[in-house]
DNA sequence: GCCCAGGTGAAGC
DNA sequence: GCTTCACATGGG
């Protein structure tokens, strides 16, 4: 998120850029963001002076250097940490994180934020931006998502997965998840209760606990986790087993292998120069 | 055309 | 239990 990196740096929701920043709606506000020397700065609508829900959104109250310095002292994580000087997990909010993983399985990431963009704009509610504002639409309440329906969702090229979102929702809506009250259980229960949803396995139920929650017990591994744990820790044996791998990321990275997955997953991602 | 993508659930041994 | 496969859709 500093100029270490300087391409696209905003993982979570929809980014674009917006002269030298990007520009997305975050927690239901417009917002402008633009790397500055020692820091970010920030553009909203409210005329206020603070914009705490961007700061938490952006993590801008987390110190890096305990957490960096609570990795392994490694060779594949420090190659990462320089790659990704500055790389933050964002705080993202709960129903939007959980309802665009769920869109993500067996999608790449630009289809992904093409999928999320199209919920956006066809089913958002609209936001108060300035005149030169791209994006002007939230994220689509699962309540919004319930009424919209199956078809809708199929339209925004969901595919399979336009069940799986409206299982969510309707779960939402219905009480029977309480994603405020999933911030007060433990991780394991916290899990669980996700992977009721259809659709909703161990990978993307830990993408929303690490992402949306914070939980740094979270630790998901998709294809490139898998690439760069395989690589870069297992270089010499053939296939990994899925097990293995759970159970070394459970044991190696420390108080905050969430944070350590995070480096990791760019970095392998940057290697594979993309 | 073919393979793969920030996986998951169901069906098959 | 573990392995294989279908699932929509688009990019390389």
């Amino acid at each position: 998120m500093r100029s270490g990196v300087p391409l696209d740096p905003f993982w979570g929701g929809v980014w674009i850029r917006s002269g030298a920043g990007w520009e997305s709606v975050i927690c239901d506000r417009w917002a402008r963001v633009e790397a500055a020397p020692g820091g970010l700065t920030v553009s909203w609508m409210e005329g206020v002076s603070e914009a705490l829900w961007l700061q938490q959104h952006l993590a801008a109250d987390e110190v890096l250097k305990p957490i960096l310095a609570s990795f392994p002292d490694d060779a594949p994580l420090r190659a990462a940490v320089a790659r990704c000087r500055g790389l933050r997990l964002l705080r993202q909010e709960p129903w939007e994180c959980l309802a665009s993983f769920i869109c993500s399985s067996t999608k790449q990431i630009v289809q992904i934020r093409q999928i999320v963009a199209l919920l956006s704009e066809r089913w958002g509610h609209p936001v108060a931006v300035p005149p030169e504002a791209v994006l002007n639409r939230a994220f689509p309440t699962a309540a919004t998502l319930v009424s919209a329906g199956e078809g809708a969702l199929r339209d925004c090229k969901l595919g399979f997965r336009a069940p799986y979102v409206l299982d969510a929702a309707r779960r939402v809506v219905e009480g029977r998840l309480d994603l405020e009250g999933l911030a007060r259980m433990e991780t394991p229960a916290a899990r669980e209760a996700l992977m009721e949803i259809h659709g909703v396995g161990r990978k993307i139920a830990d993408c929303v606990l690490l992402f949306a929650y914070g939980r740094q017990d979270a630790f998901p591994i998709d294809v490139w986790v898998r690439r760069a744990l395989s690589q870069l820790y297992f270089p010499r044996v053939h296939q990994v087993s899925a097990a293995r791998l759970e159970s070394f990321s459970e044991s190696y990275f420390g108080p905050y292998s969430g944070y350590a997955q995070q480096y990791l997953f760019h970095y392998i991602r940057l290697e594979a120069g993309r």
